[in-house]
DNA sequence: CTGGGATCGTTAGTGTACTAACAATTCCCG
DNA sequence: CGGGAATTGTTAGTACACTAACGATCCCAG
């Protein structure tokens, strides 16, 4: 069991491709590829799930909607600020706690996210349109365990 | 079946958490702590990327090169400017076709490679740490098919 | 009630990502 | 062989993504 086998093991086996790392890039730009087809100009992926989750949740501090979705305190600010330009959304102070900024949907926000849910869920349908409904839940639920 | 169900579906039955581009940019989001755990201000992984591919395959194309990363050419040429800066590469003109720059790893650039690929197969271990071997074939064996 | 620590937000800086427009080559077809 | 099409690379512009440093505010323990 030594020899030439411990050489080989001791090369270095690292191929590219085969990285998790990698692959996720990739599915991600597919993914990415398939919201810009669907949704164009209008919103990226991110304006989007800060706007559902707003949809979701009703207004909360610019601070807490970046915990809810997964982007830190700089990157709500862009996303955010470009919502308000758009004029999806608007921000207020919160006179109970003046460190905070309270964001929410504006009509025109709301308008957006019902006339724009659906077309949503078909960009995950489109994503994972390569996989039968087993294989989907599948990785959703190995994905989940490594989130 | 019809009546409170048939509102019920017509409802916007949209959750962004449960969308697998929002679940699959939180894994990202791990993986890349992972990986900035291990390799802290050296390198990013897309630029370890590149260098794994350039120690794989030899010199090659600027171009070539990005195809082989998934890299748009103004991405991959960021990156080469930033590995080229480090001294881990370097580039030249393609005495065969003037269009043509050739990037190729410098001693110091193959050398790190040599230095640090068991720790970039650590990140992808530690990146599927919590799935068990079998799950973890199963989830490369999906997320290819949706590359 | 006060002072130190935690929280919230902004800004600046670096590094992906992608599009679009452009220039320089090279290729190939008529 | 000549000229339009395709390829290669650069630049500019927009949008994430994260760190670090900063100021303002709030909270709570002593």
């Amino acid at each position: 069991m030594t020899g030439a086998a411990d050489l080989l093991a001791e090369e270095t086996a690292y191929r590219l491709d085969e990285q998790v790392g990698f692959i996720l890039r990739q599915v991600q730009q597919r993914h990415a590829l398939i919201f810009a087809a669907a949704f164009g100009d209008d919103l990226t992926a991110m304006q989007w799930a800060a706007l559902a989750k707003l949809a979701e949740r009703g207004e909360c501090s610019q601070n807490l909607l970046g915990r809810l979705v997964a982007m830190d305190v700089a990157t709500i600010k862009g996303v955010v600020d470009r919502l308000v330009r758009r004029g999806l959304a608007e921000t207020s102070a919160d006179p109970d706690d003046r460190r905070r900024v309270v964001v929410r949907l504006t009509e025109a926000g709301r308008d957006f996210y019902r006339a724009n849910a659906q077309k949503a869920l078909r960009v995950t349908e489109e994503t994972l349109g390569p996989l039968a409904p087993r294989e989907r839940d599948q990785l959703l639920v190995l994905l989940r365990r490594l989130r």
